[in-house]
DNA sequence: ATGAAAGCGCTAACAA
DNA sequence: TTGTTAGCGCTTTCAT
């Protein structure tokens, strides 16, 4: 017997039906001790592993859940879907990882791809294509830092507060001539547009200037660096900024080391990563964590069709971390 | 009609057979344009979608590939399973992540998991459980930076190139006194044997002392930190240190600034994360794409069946990458 | 306590 | 060119 062996051959081999061997399996229905021993010997000497695609397709549930996410290479996200995947297997659910690397037309393939798959739910944190897309999915679908919706359950830090803490510590340090850049996806990604809006709401309170420069960011190091580079140039006595994230933020930290200016940076996130790389880092903090368990916990109540307590917009709170003392 | 429509409602509302809306699907045999038409339209009015799972059944594939990885929050592994999911899915197949956190029993779990779901092959970079344990898969599997075997194909660097060149930088910066800190895994991963045997002939052709710390790295950085900080102490005198990875060489970096010591820190992996924090760290860099890429292509070689030129060890070559003055 | 039969949604012989 | 039939590996009524 080379061959896989499927229940039938175990039922076999033990004398039993199918039936039989399905219900010691699943520990179902009223079994003799007598039988339950003899398939158990038949499954040990057989290496039987039941197939869980036939069992899904029987159940029609797959215990899948599908991750649309911009790229685990990058530190925010790689550290969310860890937390998520985490979490989800202790629930004895799966995870089906897609990086759409901010492409529309990837996001698009995914979400079929994972429709078609029978996923029993999705955790969104890619931001490309509209909201409305999801919808038609008519699946559970927790979202994480995009447009509230009406119809899916939105997870997000405090931005705005974010936005007002980065103000406040630029203040605090003394520094007035402050810009902020915002790394604005295609749709209108709120979080932006609300850091964005605590930034500029402590600045106009204390009458001080401010800017803010609204950039679709790219990955790569380079184009970022370029960018930042101009910016730079245009603000000869600037004193500080606050970037969208902690890795834009690294590379501004580096150009003002090099060019030698007294820039105050402020990054956003707080990943473990870049805390341990750059603990002189100030960043305001995501809960990280928490975001994933909120999120693996709503859905998994939607997939078990418990709508209790659920709202459509979750924010949780957010802190600053200054910097270590060089 | 509310339920998910099925092959069947589309064939009953073109007026023809299952098979018939099958073959229209899969482009299989011949079919009239009419026909065609008439179940693209019924396709097109209900919004069907085919159930992949029970095409997988059927055809005994999947189309699914498992990856075993430690944690996708770390930027090595983060950004290695990004690359190996997006090489993935452009030849359509589907990634199951699973993060084993350096835990043998999860990542016993994981491999049970995976193979019940019937995955066509998996890759592997997580180091806790014996190989052994993966050939009674019968499996197509590709393993990342562990110790060789016999039936299952093995993809590194070239650790002791990697352990040569770190030390001859060493020397090049003038350091005498320096140290190598060696994260071994559990079990046996032939890596870090690799880069401390490089490391140490290169010290020894120099008739330099040398001192090796095999340690059991944990994730998390406090104990990183206790633990750099009694080597520290033990080493007044230190000028180099060579650490098994960025993130170990980050902590160690800023340990070392704060207690203003002139120490030159070299690390290993060099992540786009870590270079874009920390570019003037200096580090041996692992080829990470290419290796994602050569994985997959070997995988996908044995998932169909050609073994032609498939040897069971390679190693791609690593470089040098020389920090950045600050 | 156990088994026979039907079927989850799809595809592949084999016929016509 | 199209349809009929059987079955992928499992579970679940419904009998007995």
């Amino acid at each position: 017997m080379t061959e896989k062996p499927k229940l039938e051959d175990v039922a076999k081999l033990a004398g039993v039906s199918p039936t039989t061997v399905s219900r010691v399996l699943n520990n179902r229905g009223a079994i003799s001790d007598k039988t339950r021993q003899r398939v158990n010997e038949a499954i040990e000497q057989l290496n039987y592993h039941p197939n869980e695609i036939a069992r899904s397709l029987f159940v029609s549930k797959t215990h899948f859940i599908g991750l649309i996410f911009p790229t685990t290479g990058h530190p925010f996200y790689g550290e969310i879907v860890f937390h998520i995947e985490n979490i989800l297997s202790e629930k004895n659910y799966k995870v089906l990882i897609c990086n759409t690397m901010d492409q529309a037309d990837k996001e698009t393939k995914y979400l079929n791809m994972l429709l078609a798959n029978q996923v029993d739910g999705m955790i969104v944190g890619a931001h490309n294509v509209g909201i409305d897309t999801y919808q038609r999915a008519h699946l559970p679908i927790v979202a994480i830092d995009r447009k509230v919706s009406d119809t899916i359950t939105v997870i997000s830090s405090d931005n705005y507060q974010g936005g007002r803490i980065a103000a406040e510590e630029l203040l605090r340090q003394g520094r007035t001539k402050t810009i902020h850049i915002n790394s604005a996806p295609q749709h209108e990604a709120p979080s932006s547009y609300q850091r964005r809006k605590g930034y500029e709401d402590v600045l106009a309170e204390h009458g001080l200037p401010f800017k803010t420069y609204t950039v679709e960011l790219p990955f790569d190091t380079e184009t970022k660096q370029q960018m930042l580079s101009s910016i730079l140039d245009e603000h000869p006595d600037l004193d500080g900024m606050f970037l969208s994230d902690d890795i834009t933020a690294a590379i501004a930290l580096s150009m003002v080391r090099n060019r030698k200016k007294d820039i105050f940076i402020i990054g956003y996130d707080g990943t473990e990563t870049v805390t341990t790389c750059l603990p002189e880092l100030t960043t305001v903090v995501q809960p990280i964590r928490a975001m994933a368990q909120l999120a693996v916990d709503l859905l998994l109540k939607e997939i078990n069709n418990d709508f209790t307590d659920i709202k459509k917009n979750y924010m949780l709170p957010v802190k600053l971390r200054r910097g270590e003392q060089l």
